[in-house]
DNA sequence: CGCGGTGTTGAAAATTGTCAATAATTGTGG
DNA sequence: CCACAATTATTGACAATTTTCAACACCGCG
């Protein structure tokens, strides 16, 4: 039986601040100009100092736009490695295929966060990366960041910084998959989704799943059916409020509490 | 010229002796040049294409060595970060400290990998660098690597391809724990660990493992028991032979096929 | 208005974890 | 050099968690 907590949500987790080419679905604008400097994004995606005569050279970094439908590949793993893309709107995951016919989901990405970093080393992308909604990419030819960056320090800086973030993000969700279990790794996983949205102006309790359940179960580690149950469960002892792919949190302490259950319990 | 460090070392490797013998060759006790010219690590380390002068100019990023004893720290999560470490002798783990009390073995390092990437973004290093025996690092800081790389173009393509590297073994890593049980954790384990000994010219079929169990356990989620029964498991299959830390891989392809039991098994 | 993909739920099975006892090994100090 | 303490490893019995299999409900879309 499903419990009474089936009520009606709002329907969209609509910007707090309204920011009008970060909405998700339905985004009709079509680019003005490709350039950083005027581009709403920048305090994400581009957060360091710059004089305005570099600002102009960054701008030039910018090779163009893409856009992607829901359900295409930015790039696929076996593609030749160009260019670095900037989220400009929609959602992606990127996923790993192993020899041995495993699938991983090894992250979500959103506006402002930079995809193809796994192509570097070798020339090729190693993983696919799928948009979950329409989406529109910065095309950034890799071997002219690699020009700029010698000119311009700060921005040398940043690319070193933003190679490094992910590397620290990864550890934290080798820390998720490693020693948490099924609570704990759904309550980290929306909490820390709800927060990346809230900071790029939307609710900080209220958001759309743009994933399946087998999509978050196989970023999770867990199968669609445990991410499902744990839904339910986090339902019924009134932490979330979730219909299908509404979901709105109604307890954040008591999220978080979840992950705060660890050490001498015995 | 280049010499292929990797077969001179094989050659007088190759007896693998007990105890502490994986220290690579010609390392042993060696004076206090600092230059990654004459380094037989080079390979490994730095393995891009520089004129003589250029390499000159690259001998002067490393400040200096570092000697870290056993059970203790190259550097600890916290710590302000200012140089990346090339391990030049020894083993190292690398471990993350979550605030509510997990711990997580993210990795473990061996002769001519680096460390410290992880602190570059906030200019705070995010875990802890253990060695797991007594070892020897360069010390490079990571300013003067930044300025040289503004120099040579193929020492920023470098800085790059490593830092890319590292993101791309964390997916894997990401796939072992997210999809793998706990057998076909421990033999990629094994696998890999076998791999990258036998690039430094030891065996490809014996082994040390300088880590406990429960170390291994804590990078694989899973607990020490079920390591040392998995140990057990394989040993009994007649695919490894185990006694304590020494390990010899009996049967290196029926442990590949481990790791191809995978889809439609029932 | 039905269909396919997606989501939910139950029951049983499998995997892994927990607790506990014991053994082996290593390090330490007399 | 030996003995003792501490750490590390092995193994068994049992418990907890998660997966598997299966049935059914829901939703959006043509």
């Amino acid at each position: 039986m499903r419990t009474p907590a089936a009520r009606t949500i709002a329907v969209e987790a609509l910007p707090v601040k309204p920011r009008a080419d970060q909405m998700l679905p339905g985004t009709e604008g079509h680019a003005i100009k490709v350039a950083c400097s005027n581009c709403n994004l920048r305090e994400l995606c581009l957060p360091v100092a710059l004089t305005p005569a570099e600002m102009l050279k960054v701008d030039a970094v910018v090779a163009g736009r893409r856009k992607v439908k829901r359900g295409s590949a930015l790039f696929r793993s076996g593609e030749p490695f160009t260019s670095l893309f900037a989220i400009r709107t929609g959602f992606f995951k990127s996923t790993l295929h192993s020899a041995d016919g495993r699938d991983q989901v090894t992250g979500f990405q959103m506006a402002g966060e930079i995809l193809g970093l796994d192509g570097i080393v070798s020339d090729h992308h190693t993983c696919d990366a799928i948009a979950l909604e329409d989406a529109e990419v910065c095309v950034m030819p890799f071997d002219r960041i690699g020009e700029l960056s010698r000119d311009i320090g700060a921005l040398q800086d940043h690319v070193h910084r933003i190679m490094s973030r992910e590397i620290v993000r990864e550890h934290g969700v080798m820390l998720l998959l490693g020693s948490m279990r099924a609570e704990e790794r759904l309550a980290a996983f929306l909490l820390n989704l709800v927060q990346r949205l809230h900071a790029r102006g939307f609710s900080r309790s209220e958001l759309v799943l743009r994933m399946t359940r087998e999509e978050i179960g196989s970023y999770l580690g867990l199968k669609l059916e445990t991410v499902s149950r744990t839904f339910s469960k986090f339902a019924e002892d009134g932490l979330i409020e979730v219909r299908q792919r509404q979901l709105r949190i109604l307890d954040q302490e008591a999220l978080r509490s979840v992950l705060k259950q660890q050490p001498g319990c015995a």
